[in-house]
This record gives C-alpha cells, structure tokens and sequence, in this order.
DNA sequence: GGATGATATGTCCAATATGACATATATTCC
DNA sequence: GGAATATATGTCATATTGGACATATCATCC
C-alpha cells in the first residue's frame, strides 16, 4: 500500500501501525482492509448506478444515512457483515461479491 | 435451504424467523449464511490440513480455543471480519477468500 | 448568494462480538 | 477404564459496531 493511501484509511480511524511482517500480520491486515475498500467501492458503484440516495438505501437496511457514508467511506467502524449485506442488498450475487473480493488486491497492469 | 440446514442453524443461534421474500429480506440473508458457513468450512478444513489445533490457530489471531471452535460451528457471534481475517491468517490469499465466497451458494448438479 | 438536496463528520448509548475462563464432551492410546 | 489431548458449550466483562441525531460541508440551481 502507498502513502496515500495509508494516510487516508488513517484518517478513516485505522490504527495500522508500522509493518509487523515478522509476526505474520501485516499482510493479512493489509489484504483484509483491501477487501474492506473494494466492496466500499463496489456498494458506492452500485448505489449510483441505481440512483439511489444514501438515505434511500439507509432505509432498505434499516440503517441509517450516516452509516452508509461512513460505510463508503471505508470508516474503520463498519464491519464486513454490513458491507457484505448492502452489496446483496443492491442486488448483487455472492459470485459479484466474491469476484469484488477476489480482485481486491490485484495489481494493475504497468 | 433444507430442513435439517435451518435446523442446524438455529441450533448455532440464528434467528431466522419465517421467511420474507416479500421485503426482499430473506434472499439476502441466507446467501450471507450461506457465505459463512462456506468461510467456516474452509477455515476448519486448511487449519486440518495444516495439522493445526483449534488452540494453535487461536494463538496466531489472539484468540482463544472457544472462539475457534464457535467459527468452525458457525456460531451466530461470529463475524465475517473474523472469519476472513481467520482465513487470510492460514495462509489463503483474497482470489481464495473470494472463490470460496462466490462458490457459496453454488448448486450441487443434480 | 441563498435555497435545496445530498453527503460527510462527530457524538451518544444500545446492541452485538470478543477474549477469557470454566467445564463438558469427544477421541485416541495404553 | 482411565490418561492425555482436542474440541464443544456456556457464561462473563470488555470492546467494537450499530442506529440515531445534530450539524457541517458540498454541489446545483435560481
């Protein structure tokens, strides 16, 4: 992970801390916060292209607006149950969700 | 899902109630069932082929025995992030996690 | 530049998930 | 049948995540 990129899931609230490769951390952490911002990204794909409001899909899940923008906002409170639940919520299969999963961590081509 | 499946999960604490497809409820909710069950059998099956004890795998997550073994029942405590991270800590990569994940709710050809 | 609607951010406290522990129940070997 | 080891189940207290609300920021339109 770059700079950047650390320096916004720090503002998100993620205690990340310095590398610990040698106690075998790191890389599940890292992957596992990849995952968290791919189907962050996916829900907040999906929602538009549905052209619904935050509020409006707040309601669906009986959640609320605030948590669906911290939610796709990759916040550090919000748990993989809930992303999970909002992707199927937006219609989306277990073979989209696993797909968005999958290619979390892929690396773009040079 | 069968009878002796819902069965079995109530047996694991979830409430499942009768179904809703009406509010389009129920749809999502077994398929995230579905996932974890599916992320619970691929935990407890790399953790025997690593000849791992539930007490050892508990140890590299800061875990305990108890909550090892509640996963691999798929007790209804437990979390996805726990699951995955569970997953990602014996060694599978995120194209594993999400392969297992889109197989989830896959149907066993006749 | 001020409405209006959408999204972001911060804070409460209620609900849920967690590790830890005790103890029960297998399973295997002698 | 009884050690020894692994796994299951129940219960706590603490920590994390949740919905709700207030309020801030941002865009778009007039």
């Amino acid at each position: 992970m770059n700079e950047a990129k650390t320096a916004k899931l720090e503002r998100a609230g993620w205690k990340l801390g310095t590398p610990k490769e040698f106690l075998g951390l790191t890389e599940e952490e890292s992957a596992l916060i990849e995952i968290k911002l791919a189907l962050a990204r996916g829900i907040k794909e999906r929602r538009l292209s549905q052209r619904l409001t935050q509020e409006e899909l707040a309601k669906q899940l009986r959640s609320s607006q605030s948590r669906i923008a911290k939610m796709e906002a990759s916040d550090a409170t919000v748990s993989m149950d809930f992303l999970v639940r909002s992707f199927l919520a937006l219609g989306a299969t277990t073979q989209e969700v696993g797909r968005v999963i999958a290619r979390s961590s892929a690396v773009p081509a040079a």
